[in-house]
RNA sequence: GCGCCCGUGGCUCAAUAGGACAGAGCAACGGCCUUCUAAGCCGUGGGUUGCAGGUUCGAGUCCUGCCGGGCGCGCCA
């Protein structure tokens, strides 16, 4: 409907353009909105005062001019005002918005979806833990906000690719095997013996032993035994890390599966290597004479942490600050292997070349400080600006009554997806990690949403679902015919007003997309909810009178698909009964 | 020290690409089940949108500077 009112905007406008009374060439923009105020209309439009600039006239003068260009014949718009320092407001007759829920249950699953995205190839890439243990909380925000995002995306007419960037290459994938090898030794020689440092504790890395192969059990357990330093040590080293990086991306894979959570592609950053990936960005880079030897000062932050001292020396840099970034970056440890940011170059290319339009990567919040440098880095190998949008999800404040849950990995103390899954159940983990806007940290209390209490925000959707439903069948039982629906009926400010918001929803979905705020759907239906649950106990539905009744019925059958779309968007059940 | 994110009733958060009088939930208090599910509804209080400037017809929203909180700051991933 808001459509509508832009063409018919715009077409005023290029009348009084034609008649000279607004220039030629471009003009300053201006737009249809709803006025949250009611008694404001239910379009309004800041053209007169955007334009009274250019046309050399007063707001309201220019607002008086436009409108006398409005079509007479037209049964959409009851009536209009002009408001305030210029606004035009509009009316939608009651007619209009009866049709509308026609047009709702018409469309029925596809109301609220489009074509804006022409067919736009985007990549989402998301969750990409390393593969070193079990996923906990803060990922599984991640996993949902990615999720909801490509459906989202889906909807509103992209191609959307979902893709888990697996970092299976480097030290810290080492540490996992050396973890299960130390966990091996242990149980073979019934002892504990202290852990280092940085070794994985987790309950898991005996599950991986557990579930370990004989004939690796095997020459594992010879090699242990044998006094000698073994020279088969690195091939034992690397086929257990092998399995153990399988197991649990296979774990994660389980976990993700429980949130309904699948991806298009898992992305092997060790293939990635083997492929020369890396050299060819290096290669790239160079010829773009992007890549300089230089000093790195040593930094402000965190080197106090470290043991080792710094160390200047010449190295290759990718030259970041030509792109916006504070200090040019380093390729290439000491040891001559690529850093980790070397081959997340590499990753970005090969996206890229993938013939990808939009990329979005979805980062835990601590992982903010490296957005421009790989901004940077895809801009200098493609000469592209804005090809990357990076969303930080910030941290889940994780608390059981009421005192705040420790989560490190290292500590082995972190609280698994897994287990919060078991304990809430998939819904409302998904819909209470989509309360918040990413941007904002998240606090998820265990025992609130264990409790299954009225705080549960997700039961609110579904319950006015479920009553719809349950609407229906108290129809069956005492014998009404629901007969064909006809919304003509519908004159309440309730309902008219009901139907305003529901025609308010592709607009949500669409600057959802937009934006990257999966949330705006979540707030959507909460709204909805409300409107639906007073309704609901202000008017009996299901009315002696045989033609309010249909309309009645035609309304919720109405709220009930939209409800039923906007949940599936965020990947959450609709129950017909609770 | 630098970068990014955030700052809105007591608490947790909204606020539609800068729009008209800043809205919900929780908490507090008072009401509503012989009629479609009370996991619901209705009502009452509660705000100088961290502070100070600036841009604009118009700023919670954009710009600058402060203040407060979070995250990050080898050549870890």
């Amino acid at each position: 409907m808001k459509d509508l009112l832009g063409q018919w905007v715009d077409g005023m406008v290029g009348q009084l353009r034609a008649a000279g009374v607004v220039p030629d060439g471009p003009l300053p923009a201006f737009k249809i909105e709803r006025p949250k105020e009611r008694g404001h209309g239910d379009f309004s439009t800041n053209a007169a005062m955007v334009l009274a600039r250019v046309a050399r006239m007063k707001p309201r003068d220019l607002a008086a001019r436009l409108l006398e260009t409005l079509p007479a014949d037209q049964q959409d718009i009851e009536r209009w005002e002009i408001a305030g320092p210029g606004f035009i407001n509009f009316f939608v007759s009651a007619a209009r918005l009866r049709r509308q829920v026609h047009a709702i249950i018409d469309a029925g699953p596809d109301y609220g979806r489009s074509h804006m995205g022409q067919s736009e190839k985007i990549m989402v890439e998301f969750v990409s833990a390393n593969p070193t243990g079990p996923i906990h909380v803060g990922h599984g925000r991640g996993a949902v906000t990615g999720d909801v995002l490509c459906r989202l995306l889906t909807a509103t007419g992209y191609q959307v690719h979902r893709e888990y960037y697996i970092n299976d290459a480097g030290r810290q994938i080492n540490v996992l095997g050396r973890s299960v090898l130390h966990r091996c030794r242990e149980r073979l020689e019934h002892s504990s013996h202290p852990l280092p440092a940085d070794f994985y504790p987790g309950e898991y890395v005996s599950d991986i032993l557990d579930a370990m192969p004989e004939e690796l059990r095997q020459s594992l357990h010879a090699w242990l035994a044998s006094t000698q330093p073994h020279k088969e040590e690195e091939t034992v080293l690397a086929a257990t890390t092998r399995f153990a990086i399988d197991w649990v991306l296979d774990d994660i894979k389980k976990d993700l599966a429980r949130l309904d959570i699948h991806f298009d592609h898992w992305f092997s950053e060790r293939r990635l290597h083997e492929q020369g990936g890396i050299d060819h960005a290096l290669n790239v880079l160079r010829s773009k004479d992007l890549i300089h030897d230089g000093l790195l000062e040593k930094p402000k932050g965190g080197a106090e942490r470290s043991q080792d001292p710094w160390e200047t020396r010449k190295q290759p840099l990718f030259r970041a600050t030509a792109f916006g970034d504070d200090v040019d970056r380093p390729l290439q440890k000491p040891d001559g292997q690529y850093t980790y940011f070397a081959a997340d170059i590499a990753y970005h290319l090969n996206k890229y070349e993938r013939g990808f339009d939009r990329l979005v990567n979805i980062w835990g919040a601590d992982h903010g400080g490296y957005v421009k440098r790989v901004e940077a880095a895809l801009e200098g190998l493609t000469g592209k600006k804005g090809i990357l949008h990076v969303l930080l999800v910030q941290m889940v404040n994780l608390t059981r009554n009421g005192q705040p849950v420790r989560m490190s990995k290292r500590a082995g103390n972190f609280v698994t997806l897994r287990d919060v899954v078991d304990q809430v159940g998939a819904d409302a983990v998904r819909f209470w990690f989509l309360t918040r806007a990413s941007a904002s940290q998240l606090d998820f209390d265990l025992d609130l949403a264990v409790a299954r209490s009225n705080d549960n925000p997700v039961y609110y959707v579904q319950y006015a679902h479920a009553r719809i439903c349950s609407i229906w069948r108290q129809m069956e039982e005492k014998g009404i015919h629901a007969g064909t629906l006809d919304a003509g009926s519908l004159s309440l400010d309730a309902e008219l007003d009901l139907i305003r918001y529901l025609d308010t929803y592709p607009e949500t979905v669409a600057l959802a997309a937009i934006h990257l705020e999966p949330h705006r759907i979540v707030f959507y239906l909460q709204d909805l909810a409300a409107m639906f649950h007073t309704y609901y106990n202000a008017t009996r539905i299901l009315d002696d009178d045989p033609q309010v009744r249909m309309g009645r019925l035609a309304l919720c059958q109405a709220v009930r698909q939209v409800i039923v779309n906007g949940l599936q968007l965020m990947g959450v059940k609709a129950p017909e009964q609770m």
